[in-house]
DNA sequence: GTAATAGTGTCTGTGAGACACTATGGT
DNA sequence: ACCATAGTGTCTCACAGACACTATTAC
């Protein structure tokens, strides 16, 4: 009946570095591609993980350490090719962080890659990792799941930047703070950010808000 | 390593009937729950299928003698519990068909059911279709697949009571036309569909036309 | 004061929704 | 003539983009 198909999760974990998007890659342990970097992956293991989400969040936190507050089923690659063993199965995930976050846990086991400028990478690997900046570029024209790549204070300018690094273009800023505000999902803290100029309102995202959905979009792309 | 996973393809093929979506559903002929109506699915045969859609396409054709216009993965359903044989993955995919087509051929094979009144199906089978239907409609407000649930020639009426039943609202007959215009995916055909009243022009998908994004809505939900 | 960023006010063009209107067939 | 549906014209309101303006800090 099933003859001995590979079933994996991957995981496309995501953040801002050097005002770009970078991934989290990691060298391959194991053939095949031995030493090569790719993907944080593994196996599913049917006795530990009780679903598919269970996995990828065990496969990120044992592999690089890290929790992701944003991990999203991205698309399920399955194919006789994709793998040199044979057929094969990832379930890809894709997840959101801030690079101080990132880089205060076990920065020791990844490297970060810019996503614009990746070499080739194994399996399908280069195909996953398009279809999770993708999605994410989708998904922030009409949602605030850009916030996970933020701090938990961050300025409105800030938050612009974030936009416009994530979706590659400029956005005006009147309109981007009237959106915003709409939307009503930032709490003002009593902070500002003191630097050499006018200092600037720290927000945080409002608890228990659901970032995902708004019935307008942001901006185009 | 592999420990006995179940590697399956499900297709939720959804069609327009009596004013309504309606799911394509087959009686279980084997256990476990033989006899019950679920979806059309089917185990990966990893000597035949080159990957999951091709699955999926085989599948839908060996079980139902369906083919679709439109085949798209939907989201893939993993965990210990969904199957009470064990640890099972489930690709699911979606599918759109119009209703003559899809009474044409093997009609005598399945069975259909509106999607808005399900009686609890085997497995996750209602929260596959729910995912589907969900899918759909939104897909429905940024693109023209709801075409995919019309024969090939259709009026603008056809085309906007299609979009009604799907979005489950009513639209503006002037700004929906404008709208359609614009986007100009249709040809006009040298036909009319005559009846009681005024003749309505027939309309065909332009050949080669990506129906599957807009950079507008064509409306809310 | 100046420089530089934070933050606001206002105008305008576009486009969606609302709705009234005209057109054309059958009976 | 009348009815029902096909198909069009136009008004308005909301909103996104553009852009100029004010505010507040360090120096």
């Amino acid at each position: 009946m099933e003859q001995n198909i590979i079933l994996t999760v991957d995981v496309v974990l995501l953040t801002l570095k050097d005002n770009a998007l970078q991934v989290v890659l990691q060298k391959r342990t194991w053939d095949p591609y031995k030493g090569f970097p790719a993907l944080p992956g593994g196996y599913v293991h049917t006795e530990e993980d009780l679903d598919s989400l269970a996995a990828a969040k065990r496969v990120l936190k044992d592999k690089t350490a890290l929790v992701s507050p944003y991990l999203e089923q991205l698309y399920t690659f399955a194919s006789a090719t994709r793998d040199p063993r044979g057929w094969s199965v990832s379930i890809s995930y894709y997840a959101l962080l801030d690079i101080e976050t990132l880089m205060s846990q076990g920065s020791d086991r990844f490297l970060l890659h810019p996503v614009d400028d990746l070499p080739q990478l194994p399996f399908d690997h280069n195909r996953i990792i398009d279809s999770a900046v993708q999605r994410l570029r989708n998904k922030s024209t009409y949602s605030a799941v850009p916030c996970y790549l933020l701090p938990e204070l961050f300025t409105l300018s800030d938050l612009q930047q974030t936009y416009e690094k994530v979706l590659g273009c400029k956005l005006d800023k009147s309109a981007f703070r009237r959106k915003i505000g709409e939307l009503d999902f930032l709490d003002a803290t009593s902070k500002a950010r003191t630097g050499v100029h006018r200092p600037a309102q720290l927000y945080r995202i409002r608890p228990a808000k659901n970032l995902v959905l708004f019935d307008r979009t942001i901006s185009k792309i």
